[in-house]
DNA sequence: TTTTATTACTTTTGTTTTACAAGCAAAAAT
DNA sequence: ATTTTTGCTTGTAAAACAAAAGTAATAAAA
């Protein structure tokens, strides 16, 4: 598993893994949207083709970016949930963020006011841990 | 110019602009390499491919991501320069790198280790205004 | 000074890969 | 038996890619 890199930069070979127009919205979902299920992304705004979302699945999956679990009781339904190097990109997300609700209305009207913004400019490390530390709170519960 | 716009979700709006193999390399390597020309580009370790290299340059004019200019004695060369809005992503891109030393090595053994992470983690806010503070430089010196 | 060569892009061409939408199918749950 | 959930298949469209050709500015040589 040491291939399919570009070249030996860190920033090109991080874009080799979320460089692309779905993976970072996946996981966008699962942390701040709270999917988690193979439907719920499937349902998304994004709407999301069945067949590329279960090859990026996969591909987080093989890099150890999520998980795939079941819950007690049903053995049908993936429970797919960010690892801590899927939560690792938390900070990227929210850099992302910023810089969308600076810059994109411009050439995006309808675009959304995350009403977070305010609380994010005023402290986002603290906003980071926040996120991450309510996410993992709610899988944990999903998981008993 | 109020288009091609997945939904209105900032973070995927960003993604609809940046979420790609080749947008954040080229940003990286202005702001990181001092790369300024369609040659400098075209010579990187990631070797894209003239006619993406083209298309990306103007989109991301358009976009106004960056500027394209002149030297006064140089009726040929592009120098292509990042603006306000294109160095906003240099947050991105630190985190982007902080992700990648911390969780693709086991992945791509050979990547380089950036004697700058040290640096990176002890102040991070610091670092990325020092970056800022540099490219600005340099470029003002490039058009005097 | 005209010709020739080089540089810095830009565009074209043909091929390969990936994305996409719609529909299908298997397993599990109800 | 029917619905739900996951994910595969198929055909089409878009994008990426490599190689080559085109264009205009500059430099170098005859």
């Amino acid at each position: 598993m040491n291939n399919n890199f570009r070249c030996n930069c860190p920033i090109t070979s991080a874009l080799d893994i979320v460089g692309d127009k779905w993976t970072l919205v996946i996981i966008k979902q699962m942390l701040l949207e709270g999917k988690k299920t193979f439907k719920g992304f499937s349902e998304s705004d994004e709407a999301i083709a069945s067949n590329i979302l279960s090859s990026r699945l996969k591909m987080l999956e093989e890099l150890k970016i999520i998980t795939r679990e079941k819950l007690p009781h049903n053995k049908k339904t993936n429970i797919y949930v960010l690892t801590e190097k899927g939560l690792g990109l938390t900070p990227t997300i929210i850099e992302l963020t910023l810089w969308s609700d600076l810059n994109i209305r411009e050439h995006h009207s309808s675009i959304i006011s995350d009403n977070r913004i305010e609380m994010i400019k005023k402290n986002k490390e603290e906003f980071i841990k926040m996120i991450v530390e309510v996410y993992k709170q709610k899988t944990d519960y999903n998981k008993t």
